[in-house]
DNA sequence: TATAACTGATACTATATTGATATCAATTAG
DNA sequence: CTAATTGATATCAATATAGTATCAGTTATA
């Protein structure tokens, strides 16, 4: 079972390389090679992004993606959400007459209790809890305020 | 996303409909029609099940499926392991550099915390606790105690 | 003892999801 | 003008999930 797929996955350390480096355009393949993320494949997790408006672009020569919400507003369950989807624990767990009377299941309290707990978590998990995580073990790590250390973390 | 596959919902109704009726066989047939699952598609999750030495089976006419351990003691945690694997946040987030040290990376341990929440939380659902809340919801729902009453709630 | 109701074992197919690649047009700094 | 970039989209491969089919062996019971 697998509850972080490769889109989410890049997405998070993508974010973290930008949040690393805001104010400034990062381009895809800068990340790309620094996180040993296939290029393509990165691309699309990014335009995904911005559809979301976590990341704005800029096109052509030193263009690249910024980072401009805050860190702190991007919940690692909202990637989630955007790369695999609403997080539901069964969906056929209900059915039939059940649907059609939910509050009597048993089962669907219980289910629904976890999906709770689950969510809660990942919610709170942010991109700038991360990022502070990040600048608070600076000083065990060498260069992690620059792309390049970040990436000997995060790869 | 989807926490729970067919396979493990499939599980744990069975489960629920062998612990209902403890000290009898019932067959894989028997199950599928009540539940409305595909019959040779549940037969594969009974195997399985056998191999885990959660339930017994006896063969030829009057056979069927047995629930011999305790339901106290089958987790939900146990059966998605059996049919989706170790629940694990992310295979590849943590690699090269990083694999080798892992004490050092901080995105290590927040990821480790949330799996171990999860964890936790589908280990405390067992079986007998899911057959205790059927039981104390009887006198709401029309013969729940029956195999076919159950049926009715985990349809 | 024949037979129908069962499980054991295993091979197969279909579909969906995930992961990755390729291509071409449009933009822009230098 | 050109090389470096993103936008958009089509395609493909690998894996996981869901479901079907078949045949051999077992057993209650008529």
């Amino acid at each position: 079972m697998k509850v972080l797929t490769k889109k989410t996955d890049y997405a998070i350390r993508a974010l973290l390389m930008l949040g690393a480096k805001r104010g400034s355009y990062v381009s895809a393949k800068a990340i790309a090679v620094e996180q040993d993320m296939p290029y393509q494949f990165l691309r699309g997790v990014l335009q995904e992004m911005i559809r979301h408006d976590l990341i704005v672009s800029k096109e052509g020569v030193q263009g690249g993606f910024m980072l401009e919400k805050d860190p702190d507003e991007i919940g690692v369950k909202q990637l989630i959400e955007i790369f695999q989807g609403t997080v539901q624990v069964s969906e056929c767990m209900f059915r039939k007459q059940i649907c059609t009377n939910r509050s009597r299941c048993v089962l669907r309290h219980e289910i629904m209790r976890i999906e709770q707990v689950v969510n809660n978590e990942f919610e709170q998990v942010t991109i700038g809890k991360l990022l502070r995580k990040l600048h608070a073990t600076n000083t065990l790590m060498p260069a992690l305020n620059t792309v390049e250390g970040l990436a000997s973390i995060t790869q």
